[in-house]
DNA sequence: GCCAACGTTGGC
DNA sequence: GCCAACGTTGGC
């Protein structure tokens, strides 16, 4: 098992939209990167679901529900994606500024690559930041 | 294959 | 709105 974050700017795609749709193809994607790192997830992975630019801060909890496909929206064979099903928003949301502040949390993706739309989460930075969202 | 120019992302 | 970081493009 294995855990990830994913950034959405949202005005263009949140939470609610997430919640509201039931699930939702991660597509649009065309950083080498991200595309690696949306072809390591496995199904039934978690995934923390972040708000870029308004909010920035991780609202709720995402899982893997299909493994990586081709991305609908493009011919081009080289761009994946995956489906994600939302699980659960968060009592508390997690802000960057919370996560920056904290020293557990420095080797975090989302921090060093701040511009990665997609990024690996360690186990123990999962448990940390799901410890602060409830 | 190098690197300057340019475009995009996203925090501030 | 600005700009740092960084990925991509294209001329040589």
């Amino acid at each position: 098992m294995n855990y990830w974050l994913v950034k959405s700017e949202p005005f263009k795609y949140s939470w609610d939209d997430f919640v509201k749709e039931g699930k939702s193809v991660w597509d649009g994607v065309r950083n080498y990167q991200a595309r690696n790192n949306m072809m390591a997830m496995k199904k039934g992975d978690w995934v923390f679901f972040y708000h870029s630019n308004e909010g920035m801060e991780v609202i709720g909890l995402a899982e893997v529900r299909k493994e990586y496909f081709p991305d609908p929206t493009t011919e081009d064979a080289r761009w994946v994606v995956v489906e994600l099903i939302p699980i659960k928003k968060f009592a508390k949301t997690v802000t960057l500024k919370t996560m920056k502040a904290d020293d557990r949390l420095s080797g975090l993706a989302l921090i060093k690559q701040s511009r990665l739309s997609v990024t690996p989460v360690a186990k123990a930075e999962f448990d940390i930041i799901l410890s602060l969202a409830e």
